[in-house]
DNA sequence: AGTCAATAAATATCATACCTTTTAAAAATA
DNA sequence: TATTTTTAAAAGGTATGATATTTATTGACT
């Protein structure tokens, strides 16, 4: 399988200019796994392999491709973190075709924000892009249930005023009730990428005041109020203004 | 290691009922080299192992956790593949830690839309979420060079409206520019994540007309002159309608 | 000093055996 | 005959050891 073409190693650069300097730069070999899951990622993601969709088992893997079972096995394993195959053990068992879910990107980017510990001002600045659009959109594609969930939700709040974690509780899942209404998929898994994070830390002491609480309630109806009115501009204008107050609360803002 | 409590399996879920159902739902047994994925991953996220700083090895991974190689492995190639180290083969290879960058997040993404093939309309909508905050963050986190870049671009532009491959391409770039001025990784990610898509499909037609391409020109320069001067809210009203103007060519504006 | 070959240390791959889980089929039983 | 139990087979999961490959170091020879 693998073309033993191997290129005998120059340690010094001046020799291979003094020879005929071929214009080669630093060749990567790639893994064997690699090369396999490459394959069939693209077997996949082209549609010859469908959703649902049986892979050979491990061992007729390995036959077909030459390679041994643990170089199968890691391509597999590939596959399965990237979201692309589920695996299961057992009699019928065997790697089957699926999409990867939101899940994938929210664990990423999940890992991507705290490994690099992104700073609270990107998260923030992130929000304020995504969330008005998702007001927007969900003014426009809201379902009777998004209402129902939304209002329930948008209540749920207003009756903790004098609770401060139910009030934040609440006040996170009404944000993403919001983007989930907007049913685009992309924005959900952004959101729900960056909520825990940005919800996380700050709003305590931002919400203490019962004041800022009962602003943060008559606002909320507003938004609330445009989306069930299907006005697509007020509740992008709406939740633009709330997040940015947020924001700025937090000096971010101008 | 593995605790050899083997739960005897019930056929039947009469009999379970017949006997003292405890409440114990589906307990799923984790595999050794997730656990241990799981294990490093806490370790490195959390601050312990610090960025460069070398895992040990696997032989000696192995010894010290008591699973055989295999396992090690699969449990670094986990980590790997989701962007955590790296690992160099030869003398004074092995694993050593690295933060994840933009391209695992934008992998993961474009395999998400490509695998679930995303409807065009939702990667527009994202595509006028992001940009037009990007562009108001462009013009508040501009440096030197990405002004440099910028109207580099939009003079290539400007000289391409003969050209129309070398159109697009200028086009993308300039957007791309912005996107990248804005100097915040999510947005950066998340933009060049659909990117790709947004702008693989439908240009041409759209940009065919010469007329269209002067209004492009016209209007690109306007934006980049806000994002010189500072002006946020013009940057930002800009870009929307801009983006939002092809949305609707589309189709997918109201 | 500079070049080259030998060595060593690590991952990459392979081969094989065995363990565990799950299910299907066969056998036993009511 | 229908139901339960047992058994066996098929699949992935784990372990072990050997070998190949890659790369840095060391040492010998100019």
């Amino acid at each position: 399988m693998k073309t033993p073409t191997k290129v005998k190693k120059k340690t010094s650069d001046l020799s291979a200019v003094n020879a005929r300097s071929f214009n080669v730069e630093r060749i990567k070999i790639p893994k064997a796994a690699d090369v396999l899951a490459s394959h069939l990622r693209k077997e996949i993601v082209s549609g010859s392999l469908k959703n649902g969709e049986m892979l050979p088992t491990e061992r007729e893997l390995s036959e077909s491709s030459g390679l041994s079972r643990s170089s199968v096995r890691e391509a597999l394993r590939i596959l399965e973190i990237e979201g692309l195959i589920v695996t299961k053990p057992g009699r019928n068992g065997g790697s089957s075709v699926c999409q990867p879910s939101r899940e994938t990107i929210v664990k990423t980017v999940s890992l991507y924000i705290s490994s690099r510990r992104t700073q609270m001002t990107s998260l923030v600045e992130a929000r304020e892009a995504i969330e008005p659009s998702a007001a927007m959109l969900a003014a426009k594609h809201r379902t009777a249930e998004d209402i129902e969930k939304i209002k329930g939700l948008h209540e749920l709040l207003a009756n903790s005023v004098d609770d401060l974690p139910a009030f934040l509780r609440a006040n996170i899942d009404w944000h993403m009730a919001i983007v989930h209404a907007s049913h685009n998929d992309l924005l959900i898994a952004f959101m729900d990428s960056i909520a825990p994070s940005v919800y996380a830390v700050t709003n305590v002491e931002h919400l203490n005041p019962v004041p800022v609480r009962m602003e943060v309630i008559k606002v909320h109806s507003q938004i609330t109020q445009a989306i069930i009115d299907g006005d697509l501009e007020a509740a992008k204008r709406r939740m633009e203004r709330h997040v940015h107050a947020y924001a700025d609360h937090l000096g971010i803002g101008a």
